[in-house]
DNA sequence: TTAAACATGTAAGCTGTTACATGATTTA
DNA sequence: TAAATCATGTAACAGCTTACATGTTTAA
């Protein structure tokens, strides 16, 4: 499926990055539902790079130090697009660890049962704050052909997902209590 | 981590099971929150009982058909006990195609977005009725200490998850309009 | 008699994580 | 001057998917 590949094409639509760059992007901003690690970026990037999808520019700081400047190319802008459009089955149910530990509950006793949800609910609790700090700039939702318009609806999305899974956590307490 | 590992030993406490019905188990009951496919249990299936944490019994079926019904031995049920009531951190948040295409809708025309926005709420409203469907039996919630109680918790989770998904996607399509 | 279900396994390849490996530049 | 950040890469391994491979039993 290449899906790294387009998440990478997909950012250097906005504007051209470096691997590092793009590393960044994919732990902070992007993290509520992509990610991935350097030593994926960085050979995929040459692998784009060999099949003409992007080009780089050499950017050098200081005396030494080289940076590649990723840009994306017309070949790589047109696959992009093509796969943008596309209607897709939605994906399986994610893998859920603790889901599956809940299915098991049968074999823990009552107080653990509580002790392990309400430590889920308070990290839980915890990056939901997160996410709704990341909200507060948003005081109107910005024009539909922005960048910006495309991070709100993710953002609001996390939302939402986040404080699904901790009402469902509160039924299971109330379910165990 | 293991995971199948635990998945595994976790429906052997329940009661002895060929590969073949583990498998089946992971590609329907258990389906909305973990799944494996047979080649991957197999293996795992070996791998377990040289550790000593499985053991089995060959039965035979007509004349020659040969199934391995695998039971949890002690040192599989300490093992299993242990990985259950030990508290974790919250994994990181599902990677999501689709998340990852409407945060680059900025891309698309508006009734691209509508159109797929759509499709997808279309496949994810037959999820939801397909799990509704699996919650008619449960007209109460059944005792903590039985195996439905866990079936029905996460049952509970994915109906709430899935209508989650489907608010989202509402609220996606009223900002595009 | 044929299709579906039962039953077990291996191999190749893709995706992703953690660790290894190196070094420059900037900021406190 | 030391720590944080910038910057790029590779290697080993774990996890998962798809396809290959084979054969039996049951139910329509």
């Amino acid at each position: 499926m290449r899906s790294l590949k387009y998440a990478i094409l997909g950012l250097l639509c906005r504007h051209p990055m470096t691997g590092y760059e793009i590393a960044k992007e994919f732990n902070s901003e992007l993290a509520e539902f992509w990610y991935a690690n350097h030593s994926q970026i960085y050979p995929e990037l040459k692998k784009l790079n060999d099949e003409g999808l992007v080009s780089y520019d050499i950017e050098i700081s200081g005396e030494i130090l080289e940076a590649k400047r990723y840009t994306i190319t017309e070949d790589g802008f047109e696959d992009f697009t093509k796969w943008l459009n596309k209607d897709e089955k939605i994906q399986k149910t994610p893998k859920d660890i603790f889901r599956l530990r809940m299915y098991f509950s049968g074999n823990m006793n009552i107080e653990t049962r509580v002790r392990l949800l309400e430590n889920q609910r308070t990290q839980h609790v915890k990056r939901l704050n997160t996410l709704k700090k990341k909200n507060e700039p948003y005081t109107e939702v910005p024009p539909r052909d922005s960048d910006r318009f495309g991070d709100f609806l993710v953002l609001q999305g996390a939302i939402m997902r986040q404080e699904n899974i901790i009402a469902w956590i509160d039924k299971c307490i109330s379910y165990c209590k």
